[in-house]
DNA sequence: CAATCGTGGTT
DNA sequence: TAACCAAGATT
């Protein structure tokens, strides 16, 4: 690949300090340099918009003021106050990091890139903002700010993040890199990207480099980056089996890897395809339950309906009232719990069956 | 390496 | 409304 020239780098980077000056952004981990809130900070803010990081990581400095607090908490609380946030895979791994670092590495945050990249949940990008902003290494950030911004400058056409392109714009980036100021540097460039270079609308009338932007030149800044080919997403419907007793017990079930929302809580619940009639379902799973019924359908919900990433969910709920929960076949060998239903304020659960506890019971909450 | 993993803001 | 996409990582 062809060198950038060197002016064109300190242009762009004089231009872009002048920009970050004229246009301050306060944000709560900015100029923080303790690694602990720096990781925290990433690890939160990976695929989500800032003004909704702030308000995670607010609560999770407030509740865990230091990798060793966060460590010695329990999978559940940690998984509660993520609650909301999705791509829970996040959370799980950010534990075994805090874990590792503090039993294994006593404590000691890895202080270059390629041990911070080591980290479970820290990839290329988290581990260069890491680098740069907690320990000043000249790493250069590629985040989907980055690959816009860069794909606009020099006009690349191709797609960000396919395998391919990644390493044409990670050189890109590594050329452009304010190697003397990397944190200054990747700090005013995402800032740049999510406020001024945005994905559309962008305030090219006050942009600074302008006149060295290839996609302002030719009239393609709205074409570039390229999109991402839409996804096809599965749909799927559940069937969710809200259970309790007579003394207010019910059964949760702590939902497996492999699948949406691992390490959150479900009712147990019958996934119903096509070829399957709920009605002949519930009749199996209940004569197979252990369970003594009282009331196999004492009500029925709306279907509730989400929409993820790459799956379509149709939900819908169930109530159903037994003798006691704890004669469920099960609850001894799988998965399955049986919790107070006064505590399940406290429990992490996916977005949809907290919509439908809220709608239908918050008054037993409090909230 | 392309598919997968959540949820909500924005337009 | 529906598409786009957000300080990506993992498999």
């Amino acid at each position: 690949m062809n060198s950038i020239p060197k002016e064109i780098c300190d242009r762009f980077a004089a231009h872009l300090y002048k920009w970050a000056e004229d246009y301050p952004r306060q944000l709560p981990w900015k100029g923080e340099r303790d690694p602990y809130r720096v990781w925290l900070s990433e690890i939160l803010l990976q695929q989500t918009q800032v003004s909704r990081g702030i308000i995670y990581y607010d609560a999770f400095v407030s509740r865990f003021s230091s990798i060793e607090a966060l460590a010695a908490a329990s999978d559940d609380d940690v998984f509660k106050l993520w609650e909301g946030l999705g791509y829970y895979s996040r959370c799980r791994n950010m534990l075994k990091a805090a874990r590792l670092i503090v039993n294994e590495l006593d404590g000691r945050f890895p202080s270059t890139y390629s041990e911070i990249l080591k980290l479970p949940g820290v990839g290329p990008y988290t581990a260069a903002a890491i680098a740069s902003f907690a320990f000043g290494e000249p790493k250069a950030v590629l985040d989907g700010n980055v690959y816009r911004i860069y794909a606009r400058f020099f006009g690349v056409d191709l797609i960000p993040n396919a395998a391919k392109s990644k390493s044409h714009f990670q050189n890109l980036a590594d050329q452009m890199l304010d190697r003397e100021n990397p944190a200054r540097f990747n700090q005013a460039l995402m800032d740049f990207g999510a406020t001024h270079c945005t994905p559309r609308n962008a305030k090219c009338e006050t942009c600074a480099v302008r006149d060295l932007c290839f996609a302002f030149q030719h009239n393609r800044v709205e074409e570039l980056p390229r999109k991402k080919t839409p996804i096809k997403k599965r749909e799927r419907r559940f069937a969710y089996l809200v259970i309790t007793d007579e003394s207010d017990q019910t059964l949760l079930l702590k939902r497996p890897e492999g699948d949406i929302w691992a390490g959150l809580y479900s009712f147990p619940l019958i996934e119903c395809d096509e070829n399957h009639i709920f009605e002949k379902e519930l009749e199996t799973f209940l004569s197979q339950s252990g369970l003594e019924v009282l009331n196999s359908v004492q009500h029925s919900s709306k279907q509730y309906k989400q929409t993820l990433s790459h799956q379509k969910i149709f939900g819908s709920f169930y109530g159903i009232r037994v003798n006691s929960v704890s004669h469920y076949r099960l609850l001894a060998e799988t998965a399955y719990e049986s919790v107070a239903w006064s505590s399940l304020g406290d429990v992490a659960f996916p977005r949809m069956i907290r919509q439908y506890l809220e709608d239908r019971f918050s008054s037993l909450f409090e909230f």
